[in-house]
RNA sequence: UGACCCAUGGUGUAACUGGCAACACGUCUGAUUUUGGUUCAGAAGAGUCCAGGUUCGAGCCCUGGUGGGUCAACCA
């Protein structure tokens, strides 16, 4: 069974049925799957899912099967299929090697469908949608039975033979399942089995007339697989009597159906529908733009796939609707980050310092460390000068007292990061009244690591070295929606933040930067975690903001 | 005027077969710090939707309300 020895952690529903189930001995090993629609990408709620799914294969030594559900062909697509096989594999899930799909089982849920028939528990509907749809009735009105409800088993038998081979029209015919028309559930009055399709299926091409539907296909896909606990999202609870009435009545491996809330992230919105509308109207750039709540869009954005599993894990699981502190994410990605990444300094707004009593043509390498949390990080030289940049924030002509801001200023003195003590003795401005230019001097004995200077300053500041820097452009993003809830909003695009991307062309960076890849990740100092973007060419980086750093000043003032 | 599900600090999740509510995120202090980061120490913040009932004792059980969610696609 499980390490329940070693973690005390307790149980969340869902675990405390299976490990029940094993210890009855329901169950030798259990069987669950991940699901998805091939009609869309892959995004930070499936996340919850394919996680909740795959660890708990994992913890039960159990298996996790990848399945497509691909019943729908005018919906799916390929393509649809390669990025959620990447997306999976990103997040480093083992599926077998081998995804299985809904369409694997079409001739077994054929034979199904009319082992029903023969029982007299489905039929041939010849009215039209428009007719099924009126006499369903509503849910304290009971719905009418179809005329079609009683023919022979002969009849039925030939007229759905029929239907695979593509006699009729679409919409002309569908099969139903014969159960209750007044049933307080909705889903239970005839709910339609196959509707016929002459759609060209990815896998199956044209084989077929007719494609089954979400709840003839599902249940069953879980049974032919041997899934045990088959986990979905609460707006399937009210399928679970018409998935256990497909199992019982075709005599079937008993799957069970166990429902948990979907996660809801604050400032996001993650409906497939709304987020390919982002897509499709040039809202964003793309699937996978980094804004994007897409495992695609938060890779290329940065995030990793352990802050994003960690994250999945911290949230729970639950059946009460919920609305998850954006804010539990980003602690995520900060907490795996912080002990992954590199530091490196970096400036986005360039301001010329310069130190008027260093050298005009000296150049020194000064020591950095390159991860303070991890000490096989090891260091590396950076270039030192007379002439610097530093960061427009880090300077002020009018700062408040030194008690509360650390940072430059007339008369100042702030530790220039492994370099020197500098003190600002001056600053130009131009006609605009602008800052354009601070002036130091340093002091010689002040220097890291052999600082004998005596002299103590609280601010220590970012900076490159202006002759050796590297200009790179950096994408800082926001959240795309500035309400909280979006999704509440009859309309979305009026939740929309303007402000969601800030492009810097000329931000500057230490030398050594020039090497990252698309795709690494570093912190620049003080200001966050930086990720280098594929749109990055030989001659320029380009790099995503991917958050910023805890900022315990920034949030006072 | 139906069925099913849910209801615990700001947010999310816990509390074994009933024994006066815990953890995480967030917030706020303070310490350390050559990142106003990290780390460390600490604090505030709910008496468990309401009303009854059972019980020596209820967040957990029962009844009735209230509030919220889902369902009337030939979507999943």
């Amino acid at each position: 069974m499980s390490t329940t020895d070693t973690d005390k952690k307790p149980l969340n529903f869902i675990e405390q049925i299976i490990e029940e189930d094993l210890r009855s001995g329901k169950h030798k090993q259990i069987v669950t799957r991940f699901p998805p629609e091939p009609n869309g990408y892959l995004h930070i709620g499936h996340a919850k899912s394919i996680v909740l799914n795959f660890s708990l294969a994992e913890k039960y030594g159990g298996r996790c099967n990848l399945r497509f559900d691909d019943t729908n062909p005018e919906k799916e697509e390929q393509k649809y299929i390669d990025a959620i096989i990447r997306d999976i594999e990103w997040l480093g899930y083992d599926y077998g090697g081998k995804p299985f799909y809904a369409s694997d089982y079409f001739d077994i849920l054929y034979e199904y469908a009319i082992k029903l028939i023969k029982a007299g528990k489905a039929y041939v509907d010849d009215q039209t949608a428009e007719e099924i749809s009126a006499t369903r009735g509503t849910p304290s009105v009971p719905g009418k039975e179809s005329p079609w409800r009683n023919r022979s088993v002969e009849e039925n038998l030939d007229l759905f033979e029929r239907m695979k081979n593509g006699e009729f029209k679409e919409g002309e015919r569908v099969l139903r399942a014969k159960i209750d028309m007044a049933s307080p559930n909705m889903l239970l009055r005839d709910p339609a089995m196959y509707r016929i399709k002459h759609a060209r299926h990815p896998r199956t091409g044209d084989k077929w007339h007719i494609y089954p539907m979400y709840d003839f296909a599902h249940g069953q896909c879980d049974s032919i697989e041997g899934v045990t606990h088959s986990l979905c999202t609460l707006e399937f609870e009210n399928h679970r009597p018409l998935y256990n009435w497909f199992i019982e009545n075709l005599g079937i491996f008993p799957s069970r159906q166990i429902e948990f809330a979907r996660l809801n992230l604050s400032y996001t919105i993650t409906s497939k529908r709304k987020l390919l509308q982002l897509v499709e109207e040039g809202i964003v750039n793309g699937w996978d733009d980094p804004r994007m709540p897409t495992l695609s869009g938060m890779r290329r954005r940065g995030f990793t796939a352990a802050a994003i599993k960690q994250f999945s894990h911290d949230v729970g699981i639950a059946k009460r609707e919920n609305l998850i502190d954006v804010a539990r994410l980003e602690h995520a990605v900060r907490a795996d980050l912080n002990r992954k990444a590199n530091r490196v300094l970096g400036i986005l707004q360039p301001l010329k310092l310069v130190i008027e009593n260093y050298p005009e043509d000296k150049v020194e390498m000064v020591q950095a460390v390159n991860n303070p949390e991890n000490e096989a990080a090891g260091k590396r030289e950076i270039p030192f000068s007379r002439e610097l940049y530093i960061d427009r924030n880090d300077f002020m002509e009018n700062p408040p007292s030194p008690r509360k801001y650390f940072r430059l200023g007339p008369e100042r003195m702030v530790r220039l990061k492994y370099g020197y003590i500098v003190k600002c003795t001056g600053y130009e401005k131009d006609a605009d009244g602008n800052v354009v230019l601070v002036k130091c001097e340093y002091y010689p004995e002040s220097k890291s690591g052999q600082d004998t200077s005596g002299i103590k300053v609280k601010g220590t500041l970012s900076w490159v070295s202006a002759a050796q820097a590297e200009k790179v452009e950096v994408r800082l993003y926001d959240r795309l929606f500035k309400s909280e809830n979006p999704a509440l909003a009859d309309d979305f695009h009026t939740e929309l933040n303007p402000d969601s991307l800030t492009v810097i062309e000329d931000a500057l960076v230490e030398p050594l930067v020039k090497e990252l890849q698309p795709g690494d990740t570093v912190q620049f100092e003080r200001l966050g975690y930086f990720t280098v973007d594929p749109d990055s060419t030989p001659d320029k980086l380009v790099f995503n903001r991917t958050i910023t750093l805890r900022d315990s000043w920034a949030k006072k003032s």
